[in-house]
RNA sequence: GCGCUCGUAGCUCAGCUGGAUAGAGCAUCGGACUUCUAAUCCGACGGUCAGUGGUUCGAAUCCACUCGAGCGCGCCA
């Protein structure tokens, strides 16, 4: 359920009730449990409207917050507060809505669903996957799945980059020193190898530069041979990126990169011409914005403008994504297209989004910008050679400590796992490790990447979650039930119960927060929230040695925190085994 | 030069539609295991919210300026 909005339409009732105005109540959690467990603070800006001493309208406020059985106890206070303490048996009687909705678990279903395009991981062909890559797949995807969770319908993109300049490169490197063998074995190492090479010697070779312009405009042109030795470089890249995005448990519904629009390209340059917000400039062609009524104010004072054509005729990326803007638009029929792209890109963005505005695209885009994933000292991470960081290895590292974790757990007698479930939850855990790491963060900030806070597996970490649900889990075991059955009267008259109720009365908001703001932290902040209330009710309230309608009251809180801590952590894409 | 983002506890970060004594994790210190799994729990310590001024009954939050950090700025993506 939605604890906190169920509290602030009644809250609104009240204030209108008592002032005659339609405004934000604004409830707030009490920061001090000596003041309740929420407030309503409209009283105190509604003092000057009004001309009334504030505690006068708290006053009258409070008079018709009593009449609510919601509340057990309703106060004012201070200069104006009313502080209010949730009456236990209401909030239990609420929540069991939540505990007999085995299909959402509490996550409202919205009344207003959209189509949203998800562009996000968008590598590219011949290249791996670098930690660059990361945070865009794993943000990308936990938003697909809230969004869908709240009843959207979602598509994700893979915006992959499969065409440009590269190809003439690597065409003629391919031929002329490449190792077809090596292709089908690796193929991402051999055409990085052959890229290399290439690029190496076009800038010593001059004939070798020219051939490789002739193969670009060969390919481009529709030449058969190229166009099959270039599908043959995107299908096996393909392959190699289907097994990472396999081992992180990330899908697409479209792999709809950069080639597809490339019929596309003279078109769109023509419409922004027609237009006349593009016009020619040295050869090329963009759009000016000092000259362009109706762009945004900030751009309206920028110098540069956003070229879509270069002097040589060639396209750039900003006409790939208008052309892929126009296309979500018109064709996929989007209402919202989510970017799920590095925060160095903002202004690209803010510049397609403005024209493509202007020459008429209704789906609303969004630029989901994401900080860099930084070292231990503030430096973008990179290998020792400084390279980026590949995507797998720093998997394998992630998995492999877990593993190690695992090991020394259970040669202490601290966890109870079957040697041959090892791998498997070293995988769950190690990988779980890195998204939530990842996305426990604010998206928008740079983040510190520190290998040892992040498998400690201690506090704020994706494996605390998971130990939380391998806990709540093995009861189920011992009772011989399953998460979904108990759903008896709820008694909330233990602090550690009436803490965790409150809690997960707030999963809904949580994950509707998490959607609506398109910031995954929300939910793993009420994750980690809810984990930890379970955890303290778990040392506080014993389950299986309680009897009669005592345990079932708390077999079934055991119950609903199992669901949601399920159920959420498969919302951020994070596996939660049931024993490790 | 123009623009964007950001400065909160020793460290990493929440909080920023303005509300009472600014929160969490880690680290440090002290307690709790013949266990419904101690990757846990309970407690303690820790802050001039970069600085200055302003708006307000009330500012970490809004505005202005200063200092400091990062990033982006015509034919790469």
């Amino acid at each position: 359920m939605q604890l906190e909005k169920t509290l602030e339409t009644l809250a609104q009732d009240a204030v209108r009730a008592a002032t005659g105005l339609d405004v934000p109540p604004q409830l707030r959690p009490t920061a001090d449990p000596a003041h309740g467990d929420y407030q309503v603070n409209a009283a105190l800006s509604l003092a000057k409207e009004l001309k009334k001493n504030p505690r006068e309208i708290a006053g009258t406020i409070a008079e018709e917050l009593r009449r609510v059985p919601a509340f057990c106890r309703v106060e004012v206070a201070g200069p104006g507060f009313v502080n209010l303490t949730l009456e236990r048996a209401w909030l239990a009687e609420q929540l069991r809505r939540d505990v007999l909705d085995l299909e959402h678990d509490g996550i409202p279903q919205l009344s207003s669903k959209e189509r949203i395009v998800v562009d996000f991981s968008s590598p590219n062909i011949a290249k791996q996957m670098h930690v660059g890559h990361l945070r865009s797949t794993i943000l990308g995807d936990a938003l697909i799945r809230i969004l869908r969770a709240l009843g959207h319908e979602v598509t994700g993109v893979n915006h992959i980059g499969d065409w440009g300049t590269q190809y003439g490169l690597l065409l003629t490197g391919m031929r002329e020193f490449g190792d077809a063998a090596a292709l089908s074995e690796s193929p991402i190492a051999e055409l990085e190898r052959i890229y290399k090479a290439a690029s190496q010697r076009a800038k010593e070779d001059e004939a070798f530069a020219e051939r490789a312009r002739a193969e670009l405009a060969a390919l481009q042109a529709g030449n058969e041979e190229n166009l099959a030795l270039w599908r043959r470089f995107v299908d096996t890249t393909r392959a190699e990126l289907d097994r990472v995005y396999a081992r992180l448990g990330v899908t697409f519904d479209s792999w709809r990169g950069e080639s597809a629009y490339n019929d596309d390209l003279p078109g769109v340059v023509e419409r922004a011409i027609g237009s006349g917000l593009a016009r020619e400039d040295q050869g090329a062609i963009g759009v000016f914005w000092p000259e362009i009524e109706g762009a945004p104010d900030r751009l309206k004072k920028q110098a540069e403008p956003f070229l879509i054509r270069k002097k040589d005729g060639a396209f750039l990326y900003a006409t790939t994504d208008l052309a892929a803007l126009f296309y979500r638009d018109s064709v996929l029929g989007a209402d919202e297209i989510l970017y799920v792209v590095d925060a160095r890109q903002a202004n690209h963005f803010e510049q397609l989004f403005a024209l493509g505005a202007l020459l008429g695209v209704r789906a609303k885009p969004h630029h989901i910008s994401f900080g860099t994933i930084l070292d231990e000292n503030g430096k973008p991470l990179k290998t020792r050679d400084g390279v980026a960081v590949t995507l797998s290895s720093l998997l394998d590292e992630a998995v492999a400590r877990a593993r190690s974790r695992i090991e020394e757990g259970i040669a202490e007698g601290k966890l109870r796992l079957d040697p041959s479930a090892i791998d498997d939850v070293a995988e769950a855990v190690g990988i779980g490790a890195v998204k939530y790491a990842d996305l426990r963060q604010n998206r928008r900030s740079d983040y510190q990447f520190d290998w040892d806070k992040m498998v400690s597996f201690q506090g704020n970490a994706g494996p605390y979650l998971q130990y939380a649900y391998a806990r709540v889990a093995a009861i189920f075991d011992k009772a011989g039930e399953t998460i979904r059955e108990p759903n008896h009267e709820l008694d909330l008259g233990e602090e550690a119960a009436f803490e965790l109720a409150k809690t997960l009365a707030r999963f809904g908001e949580a994950v509707e927060a998490a959607g609506r703001t398109h910031q995954p932290h929300l939910l793993t902040d009420h994750l980690f929230a809810l984990a930890k209330a379970f955890m303290s009710f778990y040392e506080a309230c014993p389950i299986l040695k309680a009897e009669g309608a005592l345990q079932k009251s708390r077999l079934t809180l055991a119950a609903l925190t199992a669901r949601q801590l399920e159920r959420g952590l498969g919302l951020l894409g994070i596996r939660a085994p049931a024993r490790m």
